[in-house]
RNA sequence: GGUUGUUUAGCUCAGUUGGUUAGAGCGCAUCGUUCACAUCGAUGAGGUCGGGGGUUCGAGUCCCUUAACAACCACCA
């Protein structure tokens, strides 16, 4: 044996494992009543994004392969299933990026096209990630990959959406939403970051009264303007109408509870199409719905001609200039507040109504509340759970369509010449030419639907025009058919990844694997995407399986630098897990990962740490050398350490008392998700009482000390597999010779019992 | 505006059901190279456990209050 750990075997050491076939759990015959007999432990990996090779919160893992590791020393059928998500927006957005140095946009190409580049784009980076969760030491099935842009999984993903389309839980409305004029797409309220905006409130005379307003370049689209409905000052005018100025058109004046008098003025201008609270006045006072502002977040035919074609910032310095000029502005104030931004670019998000899909969440989210209220889901750690319930308690329908190509295209048809003027086309012609209008307009150009449908970009439907769910039904109803251009929200997809990765089955042909491991064990996770996925998964398993997707939802917490600052590249303070595992050893950044950490409490790390955790895997090593020394200055060729006698010395009965304290520890302590104190506890017992005390105490002994030498060794290299499964192996390797009984692979062998 | 979390040695953090002189890693000081390991060993310095109050025989651990910091949620002009 070298006189140092020497970390570059831990490839080979993987390639060994995996062609053992441990990693792959064998499915009964009969998986239901296996199931019955015998509960399998199932984790179904979160998967990495497809749009970037691994960072240091992937590394947390760890964590996932420590419980997978130990279930299967203990014996249970486990199931380790990896996969990679498409991630929607997120890797469009990254794939944008690349195209922008190439000095070209999204706008370059049609729809196809340009989903066929990402989806190259996407494959590169797939292999990659996949090397890297080897290179760490991940015990996942790869026989059983999967990866959200598989057919099967959209396939089912589309078989969802129909059916929640049929029983009224997916519906079309032209509803205001977060809109995104620089990504050109919606958001749902999550993907909205909410920052504190030095801004101005400016006080404008509306004939008879003043409004007081924070966005005085919505004015164009007033419809009315509101007031408590006990203010004195107001209650001649409910009822009447005002001129709006600049637009000298007359709107009315109503009477709303939620205004408060005591706030400006007490009068609120009122902007349907542009504000969310405006926008439940209006229905509730049936109020007009004028948008002045487009996707493109430019000012539209709607507004008078002078104001047409700018954008909101300009919009608002025009109208401020024209009513300064008409003595219209009386005041202007310093105002805070916060402003919606968008969470990928940051730019501010336009409330915006616009055609979009929406969940309606209600139903799903009461028993999903339900099951976790009741702890048929247990949230760990616990305080996630309340944060949970409240999200849950009061959540908005979901918008679930985005205006991306990247994702699932939502599986919806239309006739675009049955009503030809409520279809909003864009395309790029054979000549590369940007072409806009709709179905008459384009057509009176001369164009043809094969040319329209090859150069696609996109397609607004107007919430009013029919639909279809399959292509073949919406061929019966016209000739002319195009898909919906809109893709899933991610989530829609990811929400249902742990029945679909399994095999769940519209028709109820489920596969065994679904059979046999669903609902899942555990999902473990990081606490930020708690509502985003974990929530959606609870939502998506009941509604479509009728069972929980899995029984607890343990959140880890997110992976900081040695100041507990956020690792970001811009900060340069990024750690990357593959650079560490060459230089230190994949084990030694799995116990960094992990040793002292309390539960869902910031991970702070650091390379000293990382080195630290370097030395203690090279001490195991070293321990484990000295003890082969001392076997082969024995005669026997096998020692049989299952049964030794530990009475005849003090410091015998002394370690092996701790090491049988120490087995029952650190089984309750992986059993309960206590892995930071699983871990500082076996590094104690290593170093401390195995080698500097005990192993100094039989230094002096004869021959003798070996049997219990070794037996503690075996043992405690089976308790530290889980968590550095590299050194352990390859120390186990070198053990096993000479060990009377012995499995193959320590990956392999029973967890120590008392 | 609402909610949650954090505050323990110079630094980063452990400390589950309250119980003897409060722990680890790194860093620091002194010493030690005879054959497991200098990616090591031995010894040591260093903490009124944010402040205040309370419960208790006993509190870092439970309760109240206060301060600082952090994060999450939020359609008020």
């Amino acid at each position: 044996m070298d006189k140092t750990y020497n970390p570059s075997q831990e490839s080979a050491i993987y390639d060994q494992w995996e062609k053992s076939g441990i990693f792959t759990p064998v499915v009964p015959k009969n998986p239901v009543q296996s199931r019955l007999d015998k509960e399998p432990f199932t984790i179904i990996l979160p998967p990495p994004n497809a749009n970037n090779p691994l960072h240091a919160g992937h590394a947390l893992y760890t964590v996932e392969d420590t419980m997978v590791r130990f279930h299967r020393m203990l014996g249970d059928p486990t199931l380790w299933l990896p996969g990679t998500d498409h991630a929607g927006i997120e890797t469009q957005f990254v794939f944008e990026k690349y195209l922008q140095k190439q000095g070209k946009s999204r706008f370059d190409y049609d729809r196809q096209t340009l989903f066929k580049m990402i989806f190259d784009y996407v494959n590169q980076n797939r292999d990659v990630a996949k090397n890297q969760m080897k290179r760490l030491g991940f015990s996942l099935d790869w026989t059983r990959e999967k990866f959200t842009m598989d057919q099967d999984h959209i396939g089912r993903v589309y078989s969802v959406f129909r059916k929640m389309v049929d029983e009224g839980l997916i519906y079309r409305d032209e509803k205001i939403v977060n809109y995104c004029t620089f990504c050109g797409t919606a958001f749902s309220n999550l993907e909205v970051e909410h920052k504190t905006v030095n801004s101005h409130l400016w006080y404008i005379k509306y004939g008879p009264l003043t409004v007081a307003t924070t966005r005085p370049e919505t004015m164009l689209g007033d419809t009315a303007v509101a007031v408590n409905p006990k203010d004195q000052r107001y209650q001649d005018l409910v009822g009447k109408t005002i001129t709006l100025p600049l637009v000298n058109k007359e709107i009315p004046v109503i009477a709303e509870e939620s205004i408060d008098p005591e706030f400006g003025t007490g009068a609120v201008k009122v902007t349907p199409s542009h504000s969310p609270e405006d926008y439940d006045m209006a229905k509730k006072h049936h109020l007009e719905f004028i948008r002045i502002f487009d996707y493109d977040g430019k000012s539209n035919d709607n507004v008078p001609k002078k104001y047409r074609g700018f954008y909101p910032k300009e919009v608002r310095q025009m109208l401020l200039d024209d009513l300064q000029a008409q003595g219209l502005l009386l005041k202007t104030e310093d105002y805070t507040h916060e402003v919606g931004h968008c969470y990928k670019c940051g730019r501010p998000i336009e409330p915006i109504t616009a055609p979009q899909w929406f969940v309606k969440i209600k139903p799903l989210a009461d028993k999903a509340e339900e099951v976790v209220k009741k702890d048929e889901i247990l949230i760990f750690p616990k305080r996630f759970k309340k944060s949970y319930l409240t999200w849950m308690k009061d959540v908005r329908d979901w918008p679930i369509s985005r205006q991306i190509v990247w994702g699932h295209q939502i599986p919806v048809w239309y006739c675009v010449d049955n009503e030809p003027t409520k279809f909003d086309l864009t395309f790029i012609d054979k000549k590369g030419q940007t072409v806009h209008g709709n179905w008459f307009q384009i057509c009176d150009q001369g164009y043809s639907y094969d040319e329209i449908k090859l150069g696609l970009q996109s397609l607004i439907a107007d919430t009013a025009a029919k639909y279809y769910l399959s292509e073949e039904e919406a061929k019966k109803h016209g000739s002319f058919v195009l898909q919906e251009t809109d893709t899933f929200d991610t989530w829609f997809s990811s929400g249902q990844w742990p029945y679909s990765t399994l095999g769940w089955d519209p028709e109820g042909h489920h596969s065994p694997d679904f059979e046999y491991f669903y609902p899942t064990t555990v999902l473990d996770t990081m606490w930020d995407i708690l509502f985003f996925w974990v929530a959606r998964m609870i939502m998506f398993g009941i509604y479509t399986t009728g069972q929980i997707p899995f029984k607890v939802a343990h959140m880890h917490s997110r992976v900081t630098d040695s100041k507990g600052q956020k690792m970001s590249k811009s900060k340069g303070n990024v750690i990357d897990p593959l650079t560490m595992s060459d230089k230190y050893g994949a084990d030694a950044l799995r116990m960094a990962l992990v040793i002292g950490v309390a539960p869902g409490s910031d991970i702070s790390l650091s390379e000293d740490k990382i080195r630290a955790q370097r030395n203690f895997v090279n001490k195991i090593w070293n321990a484990s050398r000295f003890v082969l020394m001392k076997v082969e200055q024995l005669e026997a060729h096998s020692i049989d350490i299952e049964n030794i006698d530990s009475n005849k010395y003090p410091e015998d009965k002394e370690i092996t008392t701790k090491l049988n304290a120490l087995i029952e520890s650190t089984t309750n302590n992986i059993n309960t998700y206590r892995f930071g104190q699983a871990s500082e506890d076996l590094y104690q017992f290593f170093w401390k009482s195995y080698c500097d005390v005990y192993i100094e105490a039989t230094k002096n002994r004869g021959v003798d000390a070996v049997p219990v030498l070794l037996h503690v060794l075996v043992t405690s290299l089976k308790l530290m597999h889980p968590f550095i499964p590299f050194v352990t192996e390859a120390v186990y390797q070198q053990i096993r010779p000479i060990l009377k009984q012995s499995d193959e692979l320590i990956a392999s062998s029973g967890w120590p019992k008392n």
